[in-house]
DNA sequence: ACGCTAAGTTAGCGATGTTCAGTGAACGGC
DNA sequence: GCCGTTCACTGAACATCGCTAACTTAGCGT
């Protein structure tokens, strides 16, 4: 149960070393038991092989722990998502493959997906999505949707809108795992799908004609 | 600070009434502070002038008088949404007038969202969602616009498209509040559109076309 | 060898969820 | 009128948590 890594003091200008691995030992206890309050200060102590109080000596509280790690998380997310970009036959395909690798994202790191993106950040901490590059990088990509004339309107306003799609079933997966949801890729693609679609409809259809009238119209286009 | 209102023991039959009481307090509490770790067995039983070990004698733990809280939520929700629907010209109209207020209610309880739909919930106490009644009529919601001829497919499966887009916009304003969000009625407006529009057009034109064709399609329509 | 300081520890505080043994009042039976 | 049982509830304690203050140790320059 208890192993003590007797980890040798730094040497006498390598004590930011101990971050780098207080970091790692919190990112990895995280995956492994996939539950947030398994990652207690005294659980990461441990596994480094250090005193608890040692932690304080590189981060200011635990919420600037688990700030450093989302900030890892995020580039990952960022990387993750410019792949995907890459793999879209256009623009907004490009979006769509964005979305669904965004969603298998958080199935695959559910646990640091919920304390990025689904416990309550204010204050100063708050832009920490706002100052990952993530969402500047999609939000480039909606920008050339918009050039390319796909997509109407202002490029950050119509990102929020596909995120606010996207999250939402990454956030439900995540928190009702154990919910009756149909296949995930079929659900994945659905969503996504509806909600470019969707932009894309209202966004140059404009924003004040009626649901309705866009049904009616969609029946039109039947044949 | 700390006021001790000397609660009289119950009477020989009722003591469920003390179910009741710390019920309310946790709800008033949450309601009150805001933040759901104000909401402590300490402070729940002092303020309804009782000792600690009490509560344990009419909820297992702390997570079931939570579970509790969140069903009386649901239930509100479920009002909340019913009457939503009544105020729509149709049935489609009344599924976006159901999403606004599913926003709205989120944005009111933000807390009491948050403990019910962001937090992790499994095994069995997972199908608390399921087993709430406001799900199956949003479902009914669904199921009538189907029968309308405004969506295709089956309703459970398509409620849940829904039941996503909505939840992610509401989900990010209630972690995100310090967010840069651009004016909240609009922004509510035109996901939800979004969401209604996209699921519309992506039933009905079948699954297998191309985000690529729809958008050609919409071209057609500009006129 | 000495001193300074970086690097880390020991001990402890207050708060939390939870458990166990016990207390006092109300009721039914005799 | 007394007794035993049961109900409603309490006091004290445990383990764990984040966090702090005060102390110790190791290594460098001189």
């Amino acid at each position: 149960m208890s192993e003590a890594p007797v980890r040798r003091r730094s040497a006498r200008g390598q004590g930011a070393a101990l971050r780098g691995e207080v970091l790692r030992a919190a990112m990895d206890l995280l995956t492994e038991t996939g539950q947030e309050d398994a990652v207690s200060l005294r659980a990461v102590a441990q596994r480094v092989g250090v005193s608890v109080p040692s932690i304080y000596l590189h981060f200011a509280d635990k919420q600037a722990l688990l700030d450093a790690v989302c900030e890892h998380v995020f580039e990952a997310l960022d990387q993750a998502l410019q792949a995907a970009a890459l793999e879209g036959e256009d623009a907004f395909d490009g979006l769509r493959l964005q979305g669904v690798a965004y969603v298998h994202f958080a199935l695959a790191n559910p646990e640091h997906y919920r304390i990025v993106l689904m416990r309550k950040h204010e204050g100063e901490r708050a832009d920490l999505v706002m100052a990952s590059s993530a969402f500047a990088h999609f939000v480039d990509s909606v920008a050339q949707c918009v050039e390319a004339g796909v997509l109407e309107g202002e490029p950050d306003q119509l990102a929020m809108r596909l995120w606010a799609a996207a999250h939402g079933l990454a956030a439900l997966l995540v928190a009702k795992p154990y919910f009756p949801w149909p296949p995930l890729d079929e659900l994945v693609d659905s969503v996504i799908r509806m909600a470019g679609i969707g932009l894309a409809a209202t966004s140059r259809l404009g924003d004040d004609c009626t649901m309705a009238d866009v049904v009616e119209r969609l029946d039109r286009l039947r044949d």
